[in-house]
DNA sequence: TATAATAAGTTTCATATGAAACTAATTGCA
DNA sequence: TGCAATTAGTTTCATATGAAACTTATTATA
């Protein structure tokens, strides 16, 4: 107590704080892209990032496609659904087991993937123009870093 | 078309793509966070958002705790009614415009920020023990550079 | 002053979300 | 082999969320 009846508080300056400032920067850039082709396409976030590693690895797994999003198994299986009722998405019985999906995007995916690929690349190399390159070295090693970091406290 | 029947498509690297890694490492610490309080003080995210600033900034109104945790006048009002609820934020009506709410933590709300706010302090602690002082500043930095440029592209 | 426009905050409604329970298929092992 | 444990993926259920409509109070303007 510093003064009578006063207690002393730790001091949280929310502006200040890592976690929020990255929460707050991160939804804002995905929000803002999102809004680039939600709509037009009816595409949610989570369908979106399905259908991008579905364009890099063709033939995942649901699990796979959840690994490589970080999207959780019940959401995978929403966005799958919605892909594949919209014939965005093809789904097969893997031979080798029968529990698992072999995905792949279907033509029109392929259309809808070459139209808003390019609309978030975009967006993201108009984010980056705004540093200099030595900055979008520390930047790309700082998260690199803190990826590790967070990893290793959440198996503590 | 470099090879017949095979069609060019921009690759967009979820692993490098930077609106993608700011997402998963926020989300990833954040809950990470959330995890330490939640369950124990019964307390979401939003809650305990309102709660700091109120410890930061006594008496703001709704409308200023939504303007300083970026979360909407809903999620602000729902989280407010619950803290309310709990006896952990008290609600005037301020004299000047009896629309506006003058919130402030009550003794209890006090108690709860106490345990709260070390534990969140102590995982940013944490997390930026990862990095070196020249790469703190580099990233306070970045992100600042990054906020902007989004609030730009955002009033375009 | 009346009244239109705006602002603070809440409620409604439709949809999104995640944990837990579930089904079906596969694997491990006695 | 036969059965318990595990895995892939879906469904259920309770809760969270956000846009739009709403209520009440204030401000601007004719």
């Amino acid at each position: 107590m510093t003064v009578a009846g006063k207690a002393n508080h730790q001091v949280l300056e929310l502006e200040r704080f890592l976690p929020y400032r990255l929460s707050v920067l991160s939804n804002t850039v995905s929000q803002a892209i999102a809004d680039t082709y939600a709509r037009r396409f009816a595409l949610s976030i989570n369908e979106w990032r399905a259908m991008a590693v579905l364009g890099r690895y063709d033939g995942l797994s649901a699990r796979e496609v959840a690994e490589r999003t970080a999207m959780d198994k019940v959401a995978v299986s929403r966005a799958l659904a919605r892909l594949i009722a919209a014939g965005r998405v093809r789904r097969l019985v893997a031979d080798h087991d029968k529990r698992q999906s072999v995905l792949r995007l279907t033509a029109k995916g392929w259309r809808v993937y070459d139209e808003v690929a390019p609309l978030a690349l975009e967006h993201e190399r108009r984010l980056l123009a705004h540093l200099s390159a030595e900055e979008q070295r520390w930047l790309a090693r700082i998260l690199d870093t803190l990826w590790q970091a967070e990893l290793e406290e959440i198996a503590r």
